[in-house]
DNA sequence: AAGGCCTACAACCGCATCCGT
DNA sequence: GACGGATGCGGTTGTAGGCCT
């Protein structure tokens, strides 16, 4: 929303705690430039994802294979979605969160073009205030007065109605626990096959 | 108009897990 | 089975830009 990360200067200032990989004399940290982007997409796009160790080097940049990998799935990649998400997407972030908890890349499995870092970020800096503004303990998920008789109006998330009462509503423990198996399977194969193609060579 | 505060999000860190040897 | 390297994941932080006073 707000920013292209190739804007903005600084963030080289984290801590100076010893670090394994990007502290190395040369390597470069902090926000991403243009060409940098360009030179990892290129890359990329010419030999595929994978053996982030090395790619850095191959593709000619000084980073660490880490920040590679990240810059790429949560950027760079065509596949992702930047923007709005949709209210339905919060939705369903919702109804995940509340079965696999922080749990974000199976989370963002469900969600097509979705990274798990902006699930987590919209997570924490809306989602989460949202519940607890509603009284609703954005862990668990419940409310945070146990007395029953606020429950139901707690779960009435923002007050116009349509569609909210299912988020919290939509599933008794047992469809929740086979639902989640389900889920967690079906995760399992389709980032086997699809998802992550490059997760191990 | 200026300064301080708040919000959003990209990026970093450390640990966990996977996989090959 | 043990070990070590590579990759993935979730938590956290730093900072740009917007908002408020």
């Amino acid at each position: 929303m707000r920013i292209p990360s190739t804007s903005r200067a600084g963030g080289e200032g984290k801590k100076a705690k010893p670090a394994p990989c990007c502290t190395k004399v040369g390597l470069k940290r902090g926000s991403w430039t243009a060409e940098e982007d360009e030179l990892l997409s290129n890359y990329i796009k010419r030999e595929g994802e994978g053996r982030w160790r090395t790619l850095p080097k191959k593709a000619g940049l000084l980073r660490c294979g880490k920040s590679c990998r990240l810059r790429w799935m949560n950027y760079l990649r065509p596949s992702v979605k930047r923007g709005h998400i949709s209210a339905d997407e919060e939705d369903l972030i919702l109804r995940l969160h509340r079965l696999l908890g922080n749990r974000w890349s199976l989370i963002a499995g469900r969600i097509p073009g979705r990274t798990d870092n902006e699930i987590k970020n919209y997570w924490n800096t809306h989602l989460s205030k949202k519940l607890i503004s509603e009284g609703i303990d954005p862990k668990t998920h419940k409310p945070f007065n146990p007395n029953p008789s606020i429950i139901n109006h707690s779960h009435n998330r923002d007050g116009d109605g349509d569609g909210d009462k299912g988020i919290l509503d939509c599933c008794n423990d047992d469809s929740l626990s086979s639902f989640l198996n389900s889920l967690i399977n079906d995760e399992m194969f389709s980032s086997q096959h699809q998802d992550h193609p490059a997760q191990h060579y």
